[in-house]
DNA sequence: ACGGGCGATGTTACCGTTAACATCGGCGCT
DNA sequence: AGCGCCGATGTTAACGGTAACATCGCCCGT
């Protein structure tokens, strides 16, 4: 808006003095009306809309120690996992007047340190952390600062805090099995890259183990690490059947790179699964509309923003908590695609 | 973290008593080095190090009467076209130290003043809004507080303030007449709810008028108006087929519509484009990918929200602007589902 | 009639930082 | 040698609220 010759905003000083109180009363008047006179309040509530007053909640965050901010680090926004998540966060947050401030880490260590640092700064009543990879100076800052922190998306036995996860490699373990089960010998894995991400790290670590649980031997050769997005799926695929054109499976750690080696393979002339099958990892709405219905593995996205959001508040507020460490689970979907 | 017996977090008086000095010289060594004796200087760098010191933004806000904050009001997150402006716009003001806020409103206008109010009481320095679809109260709320306001995603004669966008309904209109050109003349239309949406709504008037430019009237049951969400635009699709089976051309005013409709059509066996047709809106990574590859409307996502963050950083920093309004264009993709 | 208590309101001080102005010593210039 | 200036640092007050304690009538009970 134009930088016009505006009168500064109204303070609690102006209303003050033109209901003819203190500024004690007006704040009273606010947050605490039953202790004002009902004719003063009403007063106040008058002039404060007339001059349209809105408190300042820098200055009440100096006073009472606490902002009302919970920062979110997440690797990237464009990922709708990931944005669900973000988005049960808001809404569990905004229930008990909480505001959310993201921040994007780009998938790296360091790049989370840096957003901690800038929300400490900012004095944020909590954190939610995305993953349990943290560089030291990003424990220990967090140690220091002692703020109610979440992690979330995994499970690991030492956390920072709180955690709201599930198992990664189970999961994809769980799915693995699902895939020999069904007959297959030639699995192949397209997954993100594993660098400080922890989920990606521990799906393959799961698909790996299961492998070897079935003596499969896997190389290398097998694995194409990726960017987590769709076209990336489609060129990892391309790149796996180059490479083995007798493979007969791929588990997919994404749904995103799922849908791409699916479109790849049908590019290619590819039935699926009777040429090749393939199996995703989240259930997006996407999984279930393909043609045909991709096998994957479903995670309660939006519950674990929700559920975060919640234990935040209530650790806020002073409530007990049920428990710091919740494991919400995984669904195996079995669709057409194995 | 648990509320340990922690001491107090250091403030700048700390850092003062152990250097020997006062705030004042404290606060210059952090922010105007070189008005500090080297010696000092790297004395005190020492001791903030040691003591883990990290300025209070909160309390430099008060006295700077800025906060570094931005604030973002965005229908929701989980959409991807949504997100990529959201990460647009916070790697734009990462830049130059500022920090996102981000609020949900649902697609409701209410909504949005409710989240409008809560950023100026959080003294946001300046903030984005989508759309051009405001209640009075943001309205007069915005023009009181006179701060920087982007307005993106759409083009008014009537901006707030400024804004960055492109018309929707001349894109919209453009997509419509090449499915005309294209010999299709019965032409459904699948959209998000027009309502608190002037994106949503500005597509549909666009289709409209096109429609209406070639004289092929289209009566309500033409159109099909529903969530932003992949599987309600196969939903939408079914409704459209049963109402219509001669259907010959259906044009989604969003790409993840568009998907869900194609993969409906392939359900039901019809092929694409030769028993429909199908064009879509905002070119997802996803249209390129598809079987066959989606026709559709390619809008810089990414760069309207790093423009706006660029033009917010500029005006904050009170460099001189280009523009205030800045049409990013559009540019039409066809490709083999028309 | 008087003391106690309570409801309504006011006063003081502080949250952590920085702008603005004040102070102080030394060095260069004439 | 004296003056002025400048670099380095300190002091004061303010940003806009709120906690904690103080004050002041008034009503009630005995």
């Amino acid at each position: 808006m134009a930088a016009a010759k505006r009168r500064p905003r109204p303070r609690l000083e102006e209303v003050a003095k033109l209901a003819g109180v203190s500024k004690m009363t007006v704040t009273r008047a606010l947050n605490e009306p039953h202790k004002v006179a009902a004719a003063t309040r009403e007063r106040i509530a008058r002039i404060v809309k007339r001059v349209g007053y809105t408190p300042d909640l820098t200055a009440r965050g100096l006073t009472l120690q606490r902002t009302g901010l919970v920062g979110a680090v997440v690797p990237l926004l464009t990922n709708s996992l990931i944005a669900e998540i973000v988005q049960g966060l808001s809404d569990a947050l905004a229930v008990h007047g909480y505001q959310l401030l993201v921040g994007a880490s780009g998938f790296s260590a360091r790049g989370e340190e840096a957003i901690v640092r800038a929300f400490l700064s900012r004095r944020v009543d909590a954190m939610y952390l995305t993953g349990i990879t943290h560089t030291k100076a990003t424990r220990e800052m967090l140690a220091r600062a002692g703020l109610p922190v979440v992690e979330g998306g995994n499970l690991t036995r030492r956390p920072l805090d709180m955690l709201v996860g599930y198992s990664s490699k189970d999961a994809a373990a769980l799915v693995t099995h699902h895939l020999f089960d069904r007959g297959y010998r030639h699995l192949g894995y397209i997954g993100a890259w594993p660098r400080d991400n922890d989920r990606a790290r521990d799906r393959r670590r799961g698909f790996a183990h299961a492998c070897a649980a079935v003596s499969l031997p896997r190389d290398d050769s097998w694995y194409v690490d990726t960017d987590l997005a769709l076209p990336a799926g489609a060129a990892a695929m391309a790149t796996l059947l180059d490479r083995h054109p007798d493979v007969d499976a791929v588990f997919c750690s994404a749904d995103a790179l799922a849908v791409g080696a699916m479109l790849e393979a049908q590019r290619r002339g590819l039935a699926i699964p009777d040429d090749v099958a393939i199996a995703g990892f989240d259930d997006l709405d996407l999984a279930a509309q393909m043609v045909p219905p991709l096998t994957t593995l479903r995670v309660p996205r939006y519950a674990i923003g929700e559920r975060a959001g919640a234990m935040i508040a209530d650790r806020l507020a002073g409530r007990p908590m049920e428990a710091p460490v919740v494991d919400v689970g995984y669904t195996f979907v079995p669709r057409a695609t194995t």
